[in-house]
RNA sequence: GCGGGCGUGAUGGAAUGGUAGACAUAUCAGACUUAAAAUCUGAAGGGGCUUUCGCCCCGUGUGGGUUCGAGUCCCACCGCCCGCACCA
């Protein structure tokens, strides 16, 4: 016991504050720009500010802390930053359901949050935080708008959004459950509205291609982005209508002609407008494929419907051919011309189309060695497998389906009746939003002038205090005073949009403003061509495709209007996408039988079996997604509190590999809590060790191995594996002899291997093993190579594939040699019974297999 | 519906196409202790054979394939997760 008296404890509360009361009074994590160092730029998604921080943020910001101290100390000058994406649904809903002010929900939950992060012990600079509900940033980000409008790159037009007849406003996505709305639960409707609109598809081909050059992007991102951008290329052509006018579609099996047996238009195609107009069956019908929500996914999901307009158009290769014109809920106005040809046999929308109204199904080619025509279910075949051609208008017995797609493009130009047309599934983006709680759009609408935009000098266009959020829809609208404003242009009477910008503009540019966080313009250039681009981008998963899209599209427009350097066109060097953090459930019945939910504190575990208090056992559903409702939320405060921020930090990144999920547990917290205390006394013991041991050579080579398995887990985000080594050397170190300047060398080297993980930790075993200044900015360790060659192998022997005995033979021993050792060895000459081996493969350094 | 991903012991997971299960949790055993806690040491994928040293069979969601060799590559299927343009 009288160990214990010695040794100090570990004491992570008083550790903490101490060390980031000295990070502090050091100015440490203030960025600079320093011309003489690399620099690094490290920057992970900002949060929404819901008021508490979640476990998924602690793990989401130390994945991005360790790189930057760990870039801080491989010498280079780190930018790490923090600020909030503060505009959006959430405030406004609070607002309603409890009065107060939006502005005031969002900033306190602002410094809620900030609290709550601070002990945490991120490596952030504090200085350069905003709030995107800022006036001094929503205010830039007028400018921006201003300058995107000037250069083209927005503009006007109409667009359905959700509406709820009810409550007479337009819905967001989320607000729709099962197609009604989720306050009056009336039915929703797909209505038009005028709305300003990004050219991103302008720069589809180039978003494309530029994919190609992120390397250090996951490869799923990309693929996401590339699906999801969708360059095909296929024949534009137009039906002629019967009554005269034509129908232009657009289609990427152009192949397929001769299978075609009905049109298919939206029903917001023009066409569809005009019937609508003047036939009211039309009318009727039209406003019942208009019922739900503007998902994509609720339309493809809906049952597929139409309407027979009597209207009739000629096949283009036969003019006696008539096909009738249907209105179709499935067709997209949004892609190619919004009208398609339905080819039923190769085609399984159009397929059910076609058995549910009863047109025909006409086969255009079939399998090579099958002719049975098609059933209900649709022969689609890949695009690159020979098939046999029924139709032979481009002259075609066997060919591909993409042969035969070229030859037909090829065959409409020569005849002069359709063109090749490259098409991009991405649509342009609809910035404009109904709502109060976000950046207004800065531009007036004049009698005389139209819309004309907002004067530079009178950005920020504030957003007005006095509101009410006492009845639905947009209360800048019901302003009595804001929108009254002086025309620019004319100086007349005009009045302001109302419309403001959806949250995701916020989000698309603030990663170029952490560089000149409190400029007067929204971009500083010398200041952005230090600090671009974000080396490393730290997100969730869920933002592979709009955010990461968006914020590319806004670095070129910013280029284009010269707020970002061109190096910027691609603004994150690097992506990293982590998993969440997950918790069981700890699940009953009620004697309704609806599932009751019960706290991890109610629940005692025992032979992975969970039991309440009374005995009665509860069903356990591992790795849930966290959820208030789910009663399986942990809270970090009350982690910290419990077991310190070096103890969180360990564990969220110790069990699982950052892309994956991980599963929060008590247990596991636990045990890197009791491993940080063991470090700790274990520091604290070598540090008062003195005198000569045994095996100072074994510990010190183990010690540079470490620093390279370390070294190149944290290069490649292998956080969880450079954690397991460090236990093992942790292991190595607790039982070493050797003697105490060994000891001491091995430990400090841990202290500085752990620091990126565990800062506070490192700073306080570093100063007890006689460190020099702070480990943070003490230089990362280098591996010795000399200490890392080993003079022999262990090489494992296979028979067919399968070990069955090992060899250690010296590092380069010729192939020769070691295969007569192989076919010596007693396990090997047994197998063989005397025969031959087939074949023996020797991989030198790796691995030997013997077939027989 | 469409696009993307994931699936390895009781559990989280490790493994440049080359010894599957590193490291950790839970479990069990031992040491220390009057006792407990804490701490330290050890065992352990499943099954079988063997007095011991050891040896054999099976095993990475399921079924096929490529390869001397597959958790890893290819195809199909099953299950779960993410996104689908107004959630952030």
């Amino acid at each position: 016991m009288r160990r214990t008296v010695r040794m100090s404890r570990y004491t992570a509360a008083e550790i903490e504050a101490k060390w980031q009361e000295a990070w502090d009074k050091a100015g440490s994590f203030r960025a600079e720009r320093d011309e003489t160092r690399p620099k690094y730029y490290v920057l992970e998604m900002f949060p929404y500010p819901s008021g508490r921080i979640h476990i998924g943020h602690v793990r989401n910001y130390t994945m991005g802390d360790v790189v930057a101290r760990y870039k801080r100390a491989t010498g280079h000058n780190v930018l790490h930053p923090m600020g909030w994406d503060a505009f959006g649904m959430p405030a406004e809903n609070a607002a309603m359901a409890s009065g107060g002010h939006p502005k005031d929900w969002t900033y306190s939950n602002i410094d809620d949050m900030r609290d709550q992060m601070k002990p945490l012990g991120l490596s952030i600079d504090w200085s350069r935080e905003f709030a995107t509900c800022d006036p001094e940033y929503y205010g830039q980000q007028q400018a921006l708008f201003l300058d995107f409008l000037e250069k083209g790159l927005v503009y006007r037009k109409n667009a359905v959004v959700n509406w709820d007849p009810v409550d007479m406003t337009v819905l967001a996505n989320e607000q729709v459950e099962n197609g009604r709305g989720w306050r009056s639960g009336a039915e929703v409707e797909r209505r038009e509205l005028t709305q300003w609109f990004f050219r991103i598809s302008d720069f589809s081909g180039e978003l494309l291609d530029a994919l190609d050059t992120l390397d250090d992007w996951p490869a799923k991102v990309r693929l996401m982005q590339e699906n999801w951008i969708g360059r095909s290329r296929g024949l534009q052509f137009s039906f002629e209508r019967t009554d005269g006018g034509g129908i232009e579609v657009y289609t990427t099996r152009p192949d397929t002609l001769m299978g075609a047996s009905f049109i298919g238009i939206s029903p917001d195609h023009p066409l569809a407008r005009e019937l609508e107009a003047k036939d009211p069956a039309v009318a009727r019908a039209v406003a019942a494929m208009r019922k739900g929500g503007t998902t994509e996914e609720a339309i493809e999901k809906a049952e597929k419907v139409g309407l027979d307009t009597g209207l009739t158009v000629r096949h283009p290769l036969d003019p006696n051919w008539e096909l009738p014109v249907w209105i179709a809920n499935f067709i997209l106005m949004d892609y190619g011309t919004g009208a398609i040809f339905g080819v039923p046999a190769h085609d399984q929308r159009d397929l059910d189309f076609a058995r549910k109204y009863g047109l025909p199904v006409r086969n255009t080619f079939f399998a090579l060695d099958d002719d049975t025509p098609v059933g209900d279910v649709a022969f689609i075949p890949p695009k690159t497998e020979k098939v046999r051609w029924v139709d032979h208008f481009t002259g075609i017995d066997v060919a591909t389906g993409q042969e035969a797609i070229d030859a037909t493009i090829r065959f409409a130009e020569q005849q002069g009746w359709g063109k090749g047309v490259t098409n991009y599934r991405l649509r342009d983006w609809g910035l404009s939003r109904q709502r109060y709680w976000g950046c207004p759009i800065p531009v007036v609408h004049c009698d005389a002038c139209g819309v004309v935009p907002e004067k530079k000098e009178n950005l920020p266009i504030r957003l007005p205090d006095d509101v009410s959020f006492d009845q639905p829809g947009n209360p800048l609208d019901r302003h009595p005073t804001w929108r009254d404003c002086a025309c620019p242009a004319c100086g007349n009477h005009a009045r302001r949009e109302t419309d403001t910008m959806d949250t995701f503009v916020d989000s698309s540019w603030y990663f170029a403003r952490f560089t000149a966080p409190h400029a007067d313009t929204p971009t500083v250039m010398e200041d952005a061509d230090y600090w671009m681009n974000v080396d490393q981008y730290i997100g969730g998963i869920e933002h592979a495709i709009l955010h990461l899209l968006y914020s590319r599209f806004f670095a070129r427009a910013m280029h284009l209007t010269g707020h970002l350097p061109a190096k910027s066109k691609e603004p994150f060097d690097a992506l990293f996408t982590q998993g969440m953090v997950t918790h069981a459930i700890y699940q009953s019945r009620g004697a309704d039988g609806r599932p009751v939910y019960h706290y991890p504190e109610e629940v005692t575990l025992r032979d992975g079996r969970a039991f309440l208090k009374d005995g009665t056992e509860v069903d356990i559903v591992p790795s849930a997604k966290m959820s208030k409702s789910k009663n399986n939320v942990v809270d970090p405060v009350t982690i910290i509190s419990q077991y310190g921020a070096d103890t969180a930090r360990w564990f969220v990144l110790s069990d699982s590999p950052p892309e994956r999920d991980v599963e929060w547990t008590a247990a596991g917290a636990e045990a890197a809590h009791k491993h940080l205390a063991r470090v700790h006394r274990l520091a604290s013991d070598i540090a008062q060790a003195q005198g000569e041991g045994q095996g100072d050579d074994e510990l010190l080579r183990e010690m540079h191995k470490t620093i390279r398995d370390v070294t190149l887990g944290v290069d490649a985000f292998g956080f969880n594996a450079a954690i397991a080594k460090l236990y093992a050397f942790t292991g190595t170190l607790a039982r070493s002899k050797a003697g105490a300047q060994a000891r001491q060398q091995a430990a400090r080297t841990l202290a500085q291997l752990m620091s990126p993980m565990t800062p506070h930790l490192s700073e306080e075993i570093w100063q007890m093993l006689g460190g020099t200044g702070l480990v943070l900015n003490a230089p990362w360790p280098q591996a010795d190579e000399a200490m890392l060659v080993e003079e022999n192998v262990t090489l494992p022997i296979q028979v067919n594939g399968k070990r069955r005995a090992e060899i250690s033979v010296p590092r380069d021993m010729p192939k020769q040699e070691v295969e007569k050792l192989v076919l010596a060895h007693e396990a090997v000459i047994r197998v063989l019974d005397g025969a031959q081996p087939k074949k023996l493969i020797v991989v030198p350094g790796r691995i030997v297999n013997v077939v027989i």
